[in-house]
DNA sequence: CTGAAAGCGCTAACAG
DNA sequence: CTGTTAGCGCTTTCAG
């Protein structure tokens, strides 16, 4: 197809662009990064030339000369989880009005994964690193340390952070659910999760829920946790093995909202009154939930907000217009959809 | 909290490291890329050093002198599709065999931010693309070409790939997919989709399936197009009016599972007879269709082994064991599920 | 096995 | 408004 003799390409760079417009590197610079003043007359025979070209910039090369780069590292455990994408939206939607850019790294909730995952992001040394959750081996929390860059964990205020953080009480969460299903008359509750040990958020829920049902004198009724596989699947036959196993359960919560719709899909099925004989709630409130037959229980963790907030910090920690650590605790939101308020007996 | 007087931290260098191990920089550069034979001793020394340090590598000035960055960009139109996370946990698969790692880039469907993404991914020169469609501006087009790094279109293979190209026909997806519902007997056919111009997927696969109607001397019998919202929801609510406008459908073909799962969803409350005087189907073969109530027929498009694909290539071009564009064609699978199979009449 | 010198392609800082 | 001169922090290359 190609039948011209390919020249051996050296890249280009930006001396090519000037040698096409004659005017100096120094002045190609200025015009392509739109700094400083240029006449318009100049202007105009750069941008000509540099397109004609198809030059693009070399950042790499601009970065290491200005030690500025617009990358801000994201880095979570999966983009499958629903959750994440909101983040990220909220995320990308304050770094749009900015010269920032965010750049994605995604951990599968291993914790050699992340420190491999910030290393390398660090390693590119970006404008600022948003990570969800605020647990951390002890090498990532030296590393973020020892960057000099602005950090916000997101997703979990309960701990120690290292630097900022954006997002809700995950105990807290936990203990307003329970509260809300112990104040509508619940009280043989069950629990179905995400295995906890890879997921810190999901347990301390957990850990939040079961105190506040000790508090009112009562405990998890059932509990099991799952990994891997269709969450709504998953919920199903969990929701159908549960109501076997322990036949006087009124309530079933859910660590997340897709296995919470895989229990109510299944307990419509089985014309389960719901939620009279059993009310059931889910976690995150994300929009699957509108589709279905029944609006399930949920908590709205604010996460599009978590992420705008986060942006906002690295965005104002960039351009030096904030200089400490914030702390922004967001308010969980119950939403009783057609699953938790139980019909006045 | 920090009483100690914190002095300009000036970033920390392989100088750092050489200064605190009494090794040359050059030396410590090895050790820490391992290249080159090193004794075992001053290998120890240099390592302790950087631990202790905590440094982390300027790949920006590794990258300027090596002129080798190990980014793979990575672009795609939404996240919140789960299409796109099953390419990239391909991708991420073939990838983490290799030195190289992907870097997410997200264009929400605009043709204005594809141009800005990959302009900004080109900028730090990876070692190769791989963006979704094989629909691009000409300034893309024009880029990529110029850009001399690998690239690969993904998902689609009908038209013309600026070089590498891995994906399904979707012209033909569309309509094996039609001839599948023939063959059942169906014959008023309606068509439930995302708005097209924004998803050339999407359109194709439509086209695909018009087609294979006109050839049985069918049309569709109603058609109607979305955006945005809850897609479950969507097909919820568009399912309805449809059956409402058009009474006499017997079957439903949605551009996707989400809005597949509403309309399933839908007509299982309304007892519709599914597939006996109604058939449905979706696109994607997405987990999602395991919980359902029963489960729609698809198409699986073959999103991992694309992902898988299309990273395989350009690993194989970035060491040099390739250097061809290659075109290799998915072959999509139709999943009949239990509404698509229509009882022997 | 180890080190010294020269640059990668760009931009900061200064001088006209 | 435009150009010149030094690096940015690494790696390549060549000498020990």
């Amino acid at each position: 197809m190609n039948e011209r003799p390919i020249p051996p390409r050296r890249p280009m760079t930006l001396r090519d662009v000037s040698e096409a417009s004659g005017v100096s590197e120094m002045t190609v610079s200025r015009v392509l990064r739109n700094r400083g003043d240029v006449s318009a007359a100049t202007r105009e025979r750069v941008l000509a030339a540099a397109k004609e070209l198809g030059y693009v910039p070399n950042k790499i090369a601009g970065a290491l000369a200005s030690s500025r780069v617009n990358l801000v590292a994201v880095v979570i455990p999966s983009l499958s989880n629903m959750v994440f994408p909101d983040v990220l939206g909220g995320i990308t939607e304050v770094l749009d009005e900015t010269h920032l850019q965010p750049v994605v790294g995604v951990t599968n909730y291993s914790p050699e994964r992340e420190e491999k995952v910030i290393y390398e992001m660090l390693s590119w040394r970006p404008s600022g690193l948003i990570i969800a959750g605020i647990e951390h081996t002890d090498a990532c929390r030296k590393m973020l340390a020892a960057a000099d860059v602005p950090v916000v964990e997101i997703m979990d205020v309960d701990g120690d952070p290292v630097d900022s953080v954006v997002g809700i009480s995950q105990r807290r969460a936990g203990r307003m659910m329970a509260e809300a299903i112990i104040k509508q008359g619940f009280e043989r509750i069950g629990f179905l999760g995400t295995q906890m040990p890879l997921d810190h958020r999901a347990r301390k829920r957990f850990e939040g829920f079961t105190d506040a049902l000790a508090r009112a004198g009562l405990e998890v009724a059932d509990q099991e946790f799952y990994s891997g596989g269709s969450s709504l699947q998953k919920g199903r036959l969990m929701t159908e093995e549960m109501l076997t196993r322990t036949e006087d359960l009124d309530f079933i919560y859910y660590s997340n909202d897709m296995i919470g719709a895989g229990g109510l899909l299944y307990c419509m099925e089985q014309e389960i009154d719901i939620p009279g004989r059993l009310g059931l709630a889910g976690f995150n409130g994300t929009e699957l939930l509108d589709g279905l037959p029944r609006h399930l229980a949920t908590m709205d963790a604010g996460r599009a907000e978590t992420g705008r907030e986060a942006a906002r910090i690295i965005a104002a920690r960039a351009d030096g217009a904030l200089t400490e650590s914030r702390r922004i605790e967001i308010e969980p939101r119950i939403d009783y959809g057609d699953t938790l308020r139980r019909y006045k007996p």
